[in-house]
DNA sequence: CAACGTAGCTAATGCGTATTAGCGCAGAAA
DNA sequence: TTTCTGCGCTAATACGCATTAGCTACGTTG
């Protein structure tokens, strides 16, 4: 149409101006011209094979990415990954084809999309070592939402900063007058789990108080209870929004009060969808911020931003809600 | 490793069998097993390029993904369209990285990843109708969510059928024995309005009554309820959730039962967060079924399935609901 | 007038794969 | 022995762009 290369189109696309080349204004123009008048688009495939990077991330996720059986927990995050693609001008690739093997999707398969991606940001309760390990090994651009251990390298996160979150929860307790407290969950396994204990366990440490943990997997809200109450426990510190809330509602329906008789303090956000109308005592994880970040910090990563912070720990918001009293007075 | 070609290399990776190539077993085993130990995988970029598709589908939509301003109504669209996605071995490509011009995102744009995909679902209450022809136009593969006019060429979409959930709708009110009924809202503008409208008036028509349009736009509840009973009106159909409840809100205010007094129809899911405990008697949008089948689709379409239909309305499910009694009898 | 510089552009190449025509070779047929 | 046949594989090319060395034409300088 204008007479001009192929070479010469690409360099007015990319609005090529440095010292290195030059083009006259007069026949920029007219290129310019012609890309309007055909709507002419260069291919972004083709673009991404010769340049090498394409402003997509990827979005890979243990869980669906539009849960409909963990409440839409995962929701914030990805407002917060969505709104600051869009900032950045990127695309967001979710990985949806990965197919699930053994019960959980699986990064590596034998077609993944994973490196159309420039890199990728990690979404899910617990991520798979070894694939963890194979992306640092690899040296795959990522960043995981939620803090991860090393794998075989230091691993590039933005995380809620649950230690501290849950040590300021469970110092209220004590401030409260409570010294008879005890830890509902697995307080080990994931990163998110085994941070929550550790901050309960630090606490209770430091004010000389026994650190009681009773797991729940596999038992009922009544099993719980009973023992709690046998154990004489005054505040119970659930790690699952969701046994707090089975609890609390089976307490009530005892006849016993919470927080009266029985103070639940709740370490986050519901992951399970837990009916109940209580607003529990505890923290709320920025989740928004730490998707909103974790893309910061991936295209940090991605343009070698000197001094990006590769680890970071975001404080939880607290929440002062209704489950929370003085222990009841011995009787 | 192998002492094998490229060329070679890639039949086996893509297990070509066909009559017209052939591997030695032999071979084949020993390539698989070097691609196993390294953990080769093709380049989903140059794969592309070479092959014209890539299994990733676009999915555009007006307003954010992950909205937070419209009470997630589109959020189960997208559990819809993940899980197709899923099941079909899908990526999601989200252009979210469409500028906002004139207060709405763009599909085309200067550095579209649109192509990149195989094809491309669309989402929003209304498309731009420039855009929507170019699409077309341009033999962009795409499924609309939501029924869309005739765009320089029909529009493959996948929609509710809300002419028919509508008329639903009002002849229940009618059976109940409502003769003065008004519908709020726009009727016009987003096809999903004005086929909400279609069937209200058709209904109306075909019983004989007059049909009653109040517009929403820029008023106030106060406003429109005065309205609606100053003309007598027993049952308002609204297009909005979100309208519906504030006047019913109000109306509750003000003394009146509703439905004793008045009746509210709500046509449809809530698209403004719209607080309320009351349960709209009306109908639910299968919008996950909705996004389920687009994907389906635009799949199809890529495939180029014979006998593929192209256009189809989904059936509403009716919701009983709390809103609909018969009319007061006139004073 | 020759050597040199520079602005403005193009030819050529690489990115990593899929595809296809066709080559070499071994065994069968003549 | 020669010709034929089909199997197993490879060389070469296309895909559409970004990049860069280098070419041409036109001053400029000594």
């Amino acid at each position: 149409m204008t007479g001009v290369s192929q070479a010469t189109v690409s360099l007015v696309l990319n609005g090529r101006d440095d010292g290195s080349v030059r083009i006259a204004p007069e026949t920029r123009e007219r290129v310019l011209h012609a890309i309007r008048t055909t709507g002419y688009v260069a291919d972004p495939v083709a673009r991404r094979l010769a340049a090498r990077h394409n402003r997509i991330l990827g979005v890979f996720t243990y869980e669906p990415v539009f849960p409909t059986g963990t409440g839409d927990f995962y929701h914030p995050f990805l407002v917060g990954i969505e709104e600051s693609a869009e900032r950045l001008g990127c695309d967001l690739l979710l990985l949806t084809s990965a197919p699930v093997t053994d019960g959980r999707r699986r990064i590596f398969h034998d077609d993944n999309r994973l490196r159309l991606a420039d890199g990728c940001v990690l979404l899910g309760r617990s991520l798979d070592r070894e694939e963890l390990g194979r992306l640092v090994a690899e040296g795959h651009p990522f960043v995981s939402v939620g803090r991860r251990d090393d794998a075989g390298g230091p691993v590039p996160y933005v995380g809620a900063d649950y230690p501290v979150a849950t040590a300021t929860v469970v110092r209220r307790a004590l401030d409260a007058g409570h010294t008879a407290l005890a830890y509902l969950g697995q307080g080990a396994g994931p990163e998110s789990h085994a941070d929550r204990f550790a901050g309960y366990r630090t606490t209770l440490e430091a004010a000389g108080l026994p650190v009681r943990h009773e797991p729940t997997a596999d038992r009922t809200a009544a099993d719980l209870l009973d023992t709690l109450l046998a154990a004489g426990i005054t505040a119970a510190v659930v790690e699952e929004y969701a046994d707090g809330a089975a609890i609390a509602g089976l307490a009530r329906e005892r006849g016993l009060a919470v927080p009266g008789d029985l103070s639940i303090l709740a370490l986050g956000d519901p992951t399970r969808p837990a009916a109940s109308d209580i607003e529990f005592t505890g923290f709320r994880i920025p989740r928004r911020e730490m998707g909103w970040q974790a893309v910061e910090l991936l295209t940090g990563l991605l343009a070698e931003v000197p001094g990006t912070v590769r680890q970071r720990l975001l404080p939880c918001q607290p929440v002062d809600g209704a489950t929370l009293a003085p222990p009841p007075s011995p009787r």
